[in-house]
DNA sequence: TATTGTTATACTCTATAACTATA
DNA sequence: TATAGTTATAGAGTATAACAATA
């Protein structure tokens, strides 16, 4: 069928064009920089307020082990502090330091996020557009497999 | 700027969704399957004919060592075989065995790859469409980065 | 028993560095 | 010297399994 093959152009595509992304993103990775898993679990705790590395591994999907890494690294660099859930034993509080949260503003204001400025760069607004409309599409095929 | 701050949530909405992206296609994988590389090799050599790792590794953008670990575990499956090439003794010719062909062939025929049969069924044709324009926009975004 | 979190371990995909063989 | 390929090693970003503490 044509719809088919078309979908296994369509996924050739979509596949080498994202394997292309993902390595080039981890390259450009500089020492010292927030690496991307940071970056976004930063994100999430600036706009969802403090939560439990179980909650933050949810909004990621991925288990609570993987964020565990994450978390580590975030920590050891004094941008997130843990504290115990005063009416919970078993909980633990992540939340943003002031280190943690004066970087991700500098790199939001400042829009030097290595993503954010080669969009801002070399993109027109309707492609802009056209690649925003893509993500929940790339979303849901990612769900649908 | 408006455009910036948009960029920023392009930024924010591709990476969330392309990170999702290549974990579930990870952990879909069967024992036996293919794996994404390995089926990208395998379709360049059928798409290009016989060709060195070198070649390859250009094709993909990764460096000629990181194809060879794919190269390796496709050689070892019987998929592809290596031959040296009678003009240059440095150079290696790797081509597609019966096996490795019979292969791309059932998968491609039968539709089974799992994201041709994700996108064939949980997509209409203007998504399709979406998806497709959307990848050398990727492309180009890890190009420029 | 169920939940939260941590530790240990391993796998995939990729990189860099160093080497061998051939040109 | 330069190029093609291989081997050794390492790192990022995940996963699963097993465990401890608390509910």
């Amino acid at each position: 069928m044509d719809q088919d093959a078309h979908a296994n152009d369509v996924a050739r595509a979509l596949y080498a064009s994202i394997r292309l992304f993902v390595r080039r993103l981890r390259q450009r990775q500089a020492d010292g920089d927030l690496t991307m898993p940071e970056s976004s679990a930063l994100s999430h705790l600036d706009r969802g307020g403090p939560m439990t590395p179980t909650a933050l591994a949810k909004l990621e999907q991925i288990t609570p082990q993987s964020m565990g890494a994450t978390l580590a690294s975030l920590e050891a660099r004094g941008l997130v502090e843990r504290r115990p859930d005063p009416e919970d034993g078993r909980r633990v509080v992540l939340s943003l330091t002031d280190t943690g949260l004066e970087l991700l503003r500098n790199r939001r204001d400042a829009k030097t996020g290595e993503l954010t400025q080669a969009l801002a760069t070399h993109f027109t607004p309707a492609e802009l557009k056209q690649l925003l409309e893509a993500a929940p599409l790339i979303e849901r095929l990612a769900q649908s497999l």
